[in-house]
DNA sequence: AACCACTATTGGCAGAGTGCCAGTAAGCGT
DNA sequence: ACGCTTACTGGCACTCTGCCAATAGTGGTT
């Protein structure tokens, strides 16, 4: 019983390396069960440190949820604006090969996207919100500069690029989630879905401005 | 100080009777502020009766969380179905009237449609995702029984409507809570949405099958 | 009108979880 | 080797939930 000589208790880690620890270990848990049936206990244990030292760092259990979310939000968007990058620059791509891009990535991120996309219907909490919003907001935008439409980026058409937000975020949970699609029809209706609106909605859409109450 | 004769301290109601009434408080609150934030005394303190009753009657707050969202979740198809009943019935209500009485009824109960799609508080419960996600696929049934499309109810087509629906959520945030659209505007993009993707993508889709991975 | 039985309702206790902070010790610089 | 910075621990205080035994309205019965 009498500790012979022992080394360290425990090891001190760089501030960075340590949050990118605890971080890690939470997004595992996050994504495997939901916010209020994970303590801050257990993430503290599974990441091999005490629940005091990740107050610490993240302040509340909260504030390190949102961190995480941040995370698996952006990984998605920052990984399409990588594969962008490392596309042939000769020109923009094509709207047809950002979303096959965009597919690629999700479905790589498969875990990650679908309690991404769920955390947001955490809408009732207003930080949570505002992620996700700004997340979706630019990814509207990203896709308004590939189709070309920049010139003409008025509100309806911004609603418009949103709406079909929507409509891939349903259809790509059709896909990977209830899988009632395959990855070749939820490209053809990803791809042809916008174009389409684009071309037969939105000049109603905008002939009917001002019109309001 | 002396209580010289008070009458009774609490009144004793019917069983259903009081049982609403809290549920109508618990509606409430929970429509103005997240879940995590409002405690079960608080709800209890505002229907006028103590924790303990509340727990009487739910068994745990997140089941009474689950019955709120339940009735703000069914208080809308249950308003179009009522209005549908109401129309003439020499013949089922063409798509264009029944988005259209979809959106009354909806800005209607402005309040109670924003929090109840956007409820879940903790992204990933199964029961709330559960609720949500029935809403949605009944929804979508009655969606495809409008358009005519009942013989051929493939998954393809559940697929595309449910991808709808995901767009349809959209537009009614950017008409009811973004305000980037006219309630005309959101009209029109609801009414020709669908039609357009069915004529245009479905066929496309359809002759894509089994051919996944 | 007094009583009784039924059950709606209360009040408080036990356990879990979060937030916080004062003290402890790892390990780098000198 | 020694001290100084600060990463890290351990435990206390508080809030909140879940539960249950005791209490008291109230309608029905005589």
């Amino acid at each position: 019983m009498t500790e012979t000589k022992t080394g360290p208790r425990w090891s001190r880690l760089e501030h960075d390396e340590r949050r990118e620890q605890i971080l890690a270990t939470a997004r595992t848990l996050f994504t495997q069960r939901p916010y209020g049936s994970v303590s801050t206990i257990e993430i503290a244990e599974a990441a091999g440190v005490t629940r005091g030292l990740l107050h610490h760092y993240f302040g509340t259990k909260r504030s390190l949820y949102l961190e995480v979310v941040k995370e698996l939000v952006d990984s998605p968007v920052l990984g399409v604006l990588n594969a962008i990058a490392a596309a042939p620059v000769d020109e923009t791509p094509r709207w047809e090969d950002s979303v096959a891009m965009w597919m690629d990535v999700v479905e790589t991120n498969r875990e990650a996207w679908l309690t991404a996309i769920s955390a947001g219907e955490t809408g009732s909490d207003r930080a949570m919100h505002d992620i996700l919003d700004e997340a979706r907001e630019r990814t509207a935008t990203q896709v308004i500069t590939v189709l070309g439409l920049d010139e003409k980026r008025t509100p309806e058409v911004r609603a418009l690029v949103r709406g079909f937000g929507g409509f891939a975020e349903e259809i790509t949970r059709e896909w990977l989630q209830r899988r009632r699609l395959t990855k070749e029809q939820a490209r053809v209706l990803l791809v042809g879905a916008l174009p389409g609106m684009v071309d037969k909605l939105l000049p109603d859409v905008v002939s009917k401005r001002r019109r309001s109450a």
